[in-house]
DNA sequence: AAGGGATGCAACCGCGTCACG
DNA sequence: TCGTGACGCGGTTGCATCCCT
């Protein structure tokens, strides 16, 4: 039944743990012609091994560009945070986690994290407290959909959010090395002139949150280095978030995240971890905008961009970049968001 | 010291998707 | 449009090592 294997027993393939020599055999290879057919490769590079055993050695093992070794406590709540979103979608985690490779995350979440989880109380598949799992608001039908809606959103939203950093990135280095001088990124004014005068343009790609707290309008980019301006920020009608570069929950008070996590019960339970392993690290003494500020970077290594944060320069013209080179995603946010929650396509 | 269960991780399996003829 | 091959992905297996009794 099913597709037949892609080496059988009988063609005299070797098969299970890898030896040094087959290693070097691979790499050498590798290191010279590239890989190009994975199904050829093995008898060009003298060994006796089918073509998806080297490509999983060499994809999982013997790439120059892996980490191996322990997991660190930012891996390990990254990992903890997009399976939240994501589910177990290995591969799209991995790419929000450089130089690890799906099958080390996959195994490191079963044979760890998962563990840990459960032992907290917490169900490892809905990150809930296991307790609210079964309570019977959770238990509502309604509920469920609602969060099994807003996952997709968050989901897609962080798929993006990592696609343009690596856009914008190209784009940067291919302005920087190929345009003329005046071909600068264009003016916050710039890009507001552009824009339709119902919509300035967007702060942030935040569409779930957006949806939740009501209808949003695009106030005009605060000036200067202020903290909304780094963060990434919405006003929606009474409310206030910080969103986007930062992804802070806010009400309309500007000493953000307590009251988030007071206000807001759909993200208690999906930013658990993150947000109390920013009180942890900021201790008693934090301030808020402190708070704020690990928080923004956090998130946005989660998905792929911790250059920006790091170059604050960088920051100031990559929302500009970002949406220049990603037009038509911002319409869709602009479209999505003015739907209204109960307009929002299920997919 | 021995053996049996638990754990961690590399490797395999089979299905889905995509490109191409 | 359909068939086929290659590749990628997620689930599962198997084995080496560790730990406990």
């Amino acid at each position: 039944m099913g597709r037949s294997p892609c080496c059988e027993a009988d063609q005299g393939l070797k098969r299970g743990p890898w030896t040094a020599e087959e290693d070097q055999k691979l790499l050498a290879y590798i290191q010279q012609h590239g890989h190009g057919s994975w199904r050829f490769l093995p008898q060009k590079a003298g060994l006796q091994r089918c073509g998806k055993s080297c490509r999983l050695r060499w994809t999982n093992y013997l790439r120059p560009d892996i980490k191996r070794g322990k997991f660190s406590l930012q891996e390990e709540r990254t990992i903890i945070q997009l399976h939240a979103l994501l589910g177990n979608r290995w591969s799209a985690i991995a790419t929000h986690l450089p130089k690890r490779t799906d099958n080390e995350i996959k195994n490191y979440w079963n044979t760890h994290l998962k563990k840990r989880l459960a032992m907290m109380g917490i169900d490892p598949m809905t990150h809930k407290p296991k307790r609210t799992t079964l309570s019977s608001a959770a238990a509502d039908p309604k509920n469920v959909s609602n969060l099994s809606h807003m996952a997709q959103w968050e989901s897609t939203r962080l798929e993006a959010e990592a696609r343009f950093t690596r856009e914008s990135k190209l784009s940067r280095q291919v302005r920087a090395n190929d345009q003329p001088a005046e071909d600068q990124p264009l003016s916050s004014d710039q890009i507001l002139r552009k824009m339709p005068t119902t919509f300035a343009p967007p702060r942030c790609t935040d569409i779930l949150r957006a949806w939740q707290l009501g209808r949003p309008h695009f106030p005009r980019p605060a000036q200067g280095n202020d903290h909304s301006r780094n963060t990434g920020s919405i006003s929606t009608g009474g409310h206030f978030f910080s969103l986007g570069l930062g992804n802070i929950g806010s009400d309309d008070k500007s000493d953000g995240s307590a009251a988030f996590l007071e206000n807001n019960e759909a993200d208690k339970g999906e930013s658990l971890f993150e947000f109390s392993a920013v009180f942890e690290d900021c201790g008693n003494g934090h301030d808020d905008t402190q708070l704020d500020e690990v928080y923004a970077t956090r998130r946005l290594e989660a998905v792929g961009g911790a250059e920006w944060i790091e170059d604050e320069n960088l920051i100031e013209s990559s929302f500009d970049h970002l949406y220049e080179v990603n037009k038509s995603y911002w319409s869709d946010v602009l479209y999505l968001v003015n739907c209204g929650p109960s307009n929002l396509p299920v997919f």
